[in-house]
DNA sequence: GCGTGGATTGAT
DNA sequence: TCAATCCACGCC
């Protein structure tokens, strides 16, 4: 069972790929009209800022990507393909636009769809772009902690679906927890 | 104003 | 392999 609370927003203002570490096996929560959606984060991706190629925040300050060159502890959330939403959480100190895209859920509670993949990941969890912006300190929609007793092994492999970003497309930049069987491909 | 394409998904 | 579906963003 996953303790309820928050991280706090320290946990978010690090380097991202540490991060990304510690969101795999942390629970995302949701409150939809009472009803607390919670799953366990299996599957992450890190995204490195202005100089990562693969990253929305690497063509500079616009409109969509304000929220992602704020501060950190904030959820980026955006329309993917005209049908689907992507939720990041923004990390690191405000002016390094980096985040983490999350990728994939166990589900734990009240989660009736698939959850594996950012597009159904959004859907079941009830998340759209009202969302952006959002402050993940809030009580409604937050991050609980991982139990950090629990043992676990870490899978890094290249991301996903960014092949047009040269020699970024290649880092070990997607990260999951090996075994799981919710997560998005192999 | 117009054209292009995307951090996806599921069907063919 | 491809279509669904729509908007951000670059360029005219």
């Amino acid at each position: 069972m996953p303790c309820l609370g928050p991280v706090p927003r320290s946990f978010y203002d690090r380097d991202t790929i540490d991060v990304a570490h510690d969101l795999l096996g942390a629970f995302l929560v949701h409150d939809v009209a009472g009803e607390v959606r919670v799953g366990k984060i299996v599957e992450v991706e890190a995204y490195l800022g202005e100089l990562d190629l693969a990253a929305h925040s690497s063509r500079g300050l616009t409109p969509r990507t304000r929220i992602l060159f704020g501060p950190p502890g904030f959820a980026y959330v955006y329309l993917i393909y005209g049908m689907y939403f992507c939720m990041n959480v923004v990390t690191e100190r405000e002016g390094n636009a980096c985040a983490v895209l999350l990728r994939a859920l166990e589900p734990v509670r009240n989660l009736r769809d698939r959850s594996q993949g950012p597009g159904l990941l959004c859907r079941a969890m009830g998340i759209d772009l009202r969302h952006n912006g959002h402050d993940l300190e809030s009580p409604d929609f937050f991050i609980a902690p991982r139990d950090e007793n629990e043992a676990r092994q870490v899978v890094a492999r290249p991301r996903i679906g960014v092949a047009y970003s040269g020699i970024w497309a290649a880092k070990p930049l997607r990260f999951y927890l090996e075994g799981s069987r919710y997560i998005s491909r192999k």
